[in-house]
DNA sequence: AAAAGTGTATTATTGCTATGATACACTTAA
DNA sequence: TTAAGTGTATCATAGCAATAATACACTTTT
């Protein structure tokens, strides 16, 4: 079930951007149903502090990207098929890796050197 | 020796930003001596054809991270120590990582997948 | 019937950042 | 000495993107 509650505003990224992905996530994660509805415009600004408008904002790229529908005068909710599923999944998967390995490129790493830096990081996060 | 004819800007970067960048990989890659002077801000700009000022807002910058070394009325300076090409080197390398690993995390992705399509990607572009 | 709840469209505001214009102080070379 | 070349500081402009204010049409509930 989606639970705003747990969605920390990042005061450095666009908000409305900040629902999409969390939406996304949730989504990929595993955590949210078909069919499952979303608070109203209203009911989720007065969660998240914000204007309506950019819940508004945030609903209608969804909506464009067929991950949410929307009846005439009632509250959204979430579907999704599996053309949809896919590409949330590249997006958080794959579109991410490309971005990195092109900017690695970029400064002339190694795979290998790429892989060790990697693990590295990803381990060190691990102890704490 | 630097050569401001390689850079190609691209139009959806700040202009100042992609010049610090390409200075610093260029120290980093190896083909920047020590001492090597920079052209004039309004060579250079003439050069990209953009605003003096725009080089200035780079040159600061990179002077601010000490990369940049500029005796008063004359033409900057290309020097570093050890710190700071440590400093450069972390930025192009580890610093990378670093953001790649948080998204992946908040993904719930694991290592292992993360490995798997790095190489995937990686060589995809070696191929062509 | 009225009130309160939906989504939505339009417009305004705000703030930020990149870029540009201009002028100044100084040095060097002609 | 004058002209052209340095860097630099200050201010102006433009454009964009995020957010907010407001009003509207429609349902549902009281």
């Amino acid at each position: 079930m989606l639970d705003f509650k747990k969605l920390e505003l990042n005061p450095s990224e666009p908000v409305y951007l900040q629902i999409v992905s969390f939406v996304k996530r949730q989504i990929f994660i595993g955590t949210v149903e078909q069919g499952e509805s979303l608070p109203s415009r209203r009911e989720m600004a007065a969660l998240l502090k914000i204007n309506p408008n950019t819940v508004q904002k945030a609903f209608r790229l969804l909506e464009e990207e067929g991950i949410v529908v929307t009846p005439p005068n009632a509250v959204s909710i979430i579907h999704w098929d599996e053309e949809i599923y896919a590409a949330i999944q590249k997006e958080l998967t794959a579109g991410l890796v490309v971005d990195f390995v092109a900017q690695a490129k970029a400064n002339e790493l190694t795979l290998d050197m790429v892989m060790a830096l990697l693990k590295d990081e990803w381990e060190k996060g691990d102890e704490r």
